[in-house]
DNA sequence: AATGAATGAGCCTTCATTCAT
DNA sequence: GATGAATGAAGGCTCATTCAT
C-alpha cells in the first residue's frame, strides 16, 4: 500500500523526468499523473532533486536488471562477442516492450550531467566499458597505447548511440519510412561489420541475421 | 547603439539557453546579464520562444560562416576529402577560440528538438549530409543500397559526435589529463583511419598532419 | 481558521470588483487588504474569473438570504402587495447596515454581463420577475398581451433601479442634501403611488408609512 | 493628414472604451486598431486618462449634434411635447445608423463615473432634466414640491432608461425574438401612455403611431 | 503515516510611459 | 511633427516547499 504511492511516483516522475528534463517537470503534474498527494514527494523523497537522483538510480537499476549483459564465455570468439556486445546496447535502447524512460533519463543524464551522473557512469558505464575493452584487448596489437585503444572503443560505441541521441535527425533525413525498417539486428550488424573491418577483422558468418 | 542592446540580448541568451535549455533559463537572468530591461526581450523577440528560435538561427548562420565547408575540389582523392571533411566537423566542435555555445545549442536542439530543429537540418545538416554522400559515392561500391550508404555516413558521423555529446563521460572514464591531449587533428585522424580501414582503404599518408 | 482564508478572501475579492469592476482589481491588492497570500487565490479559486464567479455567486445567495422577499398572502391587495414588493427592492438596494458590494456586484454584472450573469438572472432576477408578474396579473386587464404586461414591469422596476444605478447623476442634479432626504419609504411611496395611478389605481392609504 | 490620425485614435478609442471601460482598454490595442504608433496617444493626448476624457467630451459633443432635441415650441401640448422628449430618448440610445459608442460611453460613465462626469452631466444631463421638468411644469400642480417634481421626473426617465442599461437582462427575460419587436415607437408610447396616466393625463390621440 | 492549507519567490508577459532621434 | 527603442512597474499565475494537523 505505502509503497505503492512511491513507486507509483518514481515511475511516473521518471517517465516525465526522461521527456522533459528536470526543470520544465513540475512535482504537480508528477504528482497528479501518479494520483499523489502535491506533498507526497517532499514526504517520501524529501526533495525534487532527490526524487530525481532517486529516478536515475532506478532507471540505472532497472536497465541492468532487465536486460542483463550477457555472459561472454572467454572462449567465444571475440568478433562475436562484439557482435553480442552491439547487439545488447541496440537492443537496451530500441527494444519497445519495456518502458523506455529508463535509457532515455539516463542518457540525458550523460548528456547534461548533474550529480547524478558519476553514479552512472560508475555503476553503469564503466563495467560495459571495461566489458569492451576486454573484448578489444584481442582484437587489437597488444603494443596499441591506451589512448588509441580508449579511441577504438568510443568509435564503436558512437556509431551505436548516434542512433539514439540523434533520433530525430535520421527520421528527417531519411525518412519515416526507411527509419521504420532499421532493426535492432540489421543496425547491429552493420556497427559490428563496419568495425570489425576498420580492426582488419572479418564478421564472424554465424552470427549475421 | 541600438541594434547593440538587441545583439547584446541574442549572445547572452544563446550562451544560457546552451547552458540550461530553454526551460530552466529564465528572461530575468538573461537581460541581467546582458545588461538589457526585461521588457526588451518582449520588445524585440515578442516572446521568449521567439528570443529561443532566434538564437537557434543565429547560431546556425553563424556556425556555418566562421568555419565554412572547405571547397572540396572533385579531383582531390575521396581518402583525403573525407579526412578534411571529418577535421572540419571536429574543428567546429572543439576549436576554443569562438562562442562555444553555437555548436552547443545546435546539437541540444539535434538531441531534443522544438520546431527549431527542423531548420536546423534543412540548412546545416542536409548540406552536411550531401556533402558527406557525394564523399562516400567514390568510396562505396556503386551497388549498394541506399539504407547502407546512410548507415556508413552515420557511422562516421556518430564516431565524430560522440566526442561531443558525451564529453563528460569521456572525463571520467579517461581523466582529464588524457582529454586535454586530445586534440583535433589526433581525433579526425583516428576517425578517418577507423573508417577508411572499415571501408578497405588506406589513411592518405600525406594527410596525416 | 482554514475557511476563514477564503472567507476573507471572498468579501475582500467581492468588495474591491464591486468597486472596480474585474479588469481594474488586481489580485495582489485584493490579497493584499484580505492579509492572505498571493498564492492563497489560486489555491482556492483556481483563477482570477473563478474568484470573481464565487464572488458574484456569494453576492446573489446573500442578497437573496438577508432581505428574503416577504411572503405575499394572495388575500393581500394587490396594490399593498406591489407597495410591499417595491419597498423590498429599496430596502435591499439603499439599506446601508449590511455589506453594500452583494447588490453592487450584481447590478454591474447586470448592466455588463460576463458569464456570471447568467446565473443571476436565474436565481435571482426571474423569481423577482415572477413575483411581479403575480401581482401584475390581478391589476393589469385579462387580455393585455403578454409583451405589454412585461412593459408595465419594466416601467416599474426600472423606476427603482434609476435610483441606485445613476445614484451619481442624482447627486449632482438634486444636491447632496435633498439626496440625503430620499428614504427608502419616500421612494417606495412615490414609486407604488405613480405606477398604481398610471394603472389607473389608488395607493392604498393604510400602507403609506 | 494630422488630423486625421488624431480623429481615427479618438473613434478607435471611443470604441474600445465604450466596450471593455476604461482599464480593460490598453493603449496598445487602441493604436494598433487605429493604426497608429504606440506614441501617437502621449503626443496628441498625453495621457491614457486625457485620451479618455476626450472621447467621453467627442461622445458627449456627437451625441447632442446628431439627433438634436427638437424644438419643442410652447405652444404644443404638454402631453405631446413630453412624447417628443420620450421619444428622443429611445431614439438616441437604439437608433442603430450611428456610431453606438458614443451613448455607451456616456452611459457607463454615468454609472461609473469618473473626473469627467460631471461635464457630462453639466452639458448634456441638465439640459434635458431642465427640459423635461419645463414640460411637467406644465403637467404637474403647481404646489408640488420641488423634491416630488424631481421624483416624478426620475419615474419617466428611469423608464426610458432601463432598456438601455439593462439590455441584457430584458433579452434573457423575453427571449430574443420578443426582444427584437421592441420599437423605438413602441416603447415610447407605451412610456409616455404609462406616465401621463400616472399624472392624470390622456396619451394625445394624434400622436400614438 | 500522510495530507490539505498556506507560503513567498519566481515565472513570463503586458502595461503606460519616456526618450532620443 | 512623429516614431521606433527602451524602461520599470505591475499584471496573473505557477513553482517547490513547509506547516499544522
Amino acid at each position: 500500500m505505502l509503497d505503492d504511492t512511491k513507486r507509483r511516483l518514481l515511475n511516473t516522475a521518471g517517465q516525465i523526468f526522461a521527456d522533459k528534463g528536470f526543470e520544465a517537470a513540475s512535482i504537480r503534474e508528477i504528482c497528479q499523473q501518479a494520483e499523489a498527494n502535491i506533498a507526497a514527494v517532499h514526504y517520501h523523497f524529501g526533495d525534487k532533486k532527490q526524487l530525481y537522483v532517486a529516478t536515475v538510480r532506478l532507471a540505472q537499476c532497472a536497465q541492468s536488471d532487465e536486460i542483463p549483459f550477457p555472459e561472454l564465455p572467454a572462449d567465444m570468439p571475440a568478433a562475436q562477442r562484439l557482435r553480442t556486445f552491439v547487439g545488447t546496447m541496440f537492443e537496451r535502447m530500441l527494444s519497445a516492450d519495456r518502458p523506455k524512460w529508463h535509457l532515455q533519463l539516463m542518457l540525458r543524464e550523460l548528456s547534461y550531467p548533474t550529480e547524478a551522473c558519476e553514479a552512472i557512469v560508475h555503476d553503469y558505464i564503466r563495467p560495459m566499458a571495461d566489458s569492451l575493452r576486454t573484448i578489444l584487448a584481442e582484437l587489437l596489437p597488444g603494443d596499441m597505447p591506451e589512448p588509441e585503444r580508449w579511441q577504438v572503443g568510443f568509435s564503436i560505441v558512437g556509431q551505436v548511440l548516434f542512433y539514439y541521441v540523434h533520433q530525430p535527425i535520421i527520421r528527417l533525413l531519411i525518412g519515416d519510412e526507411a527509419y521504420r525498417n532499421l532493426t535492432v539486428d540489421t543496425l547491429a550488424d552493420h556497427v559490428t561489420r563496419f568495425s570489425l573491418a576498420a580492426l582488419g577483422q572479418r564478421m564472424p558468418q554465424e552470427v549475421a541475421s
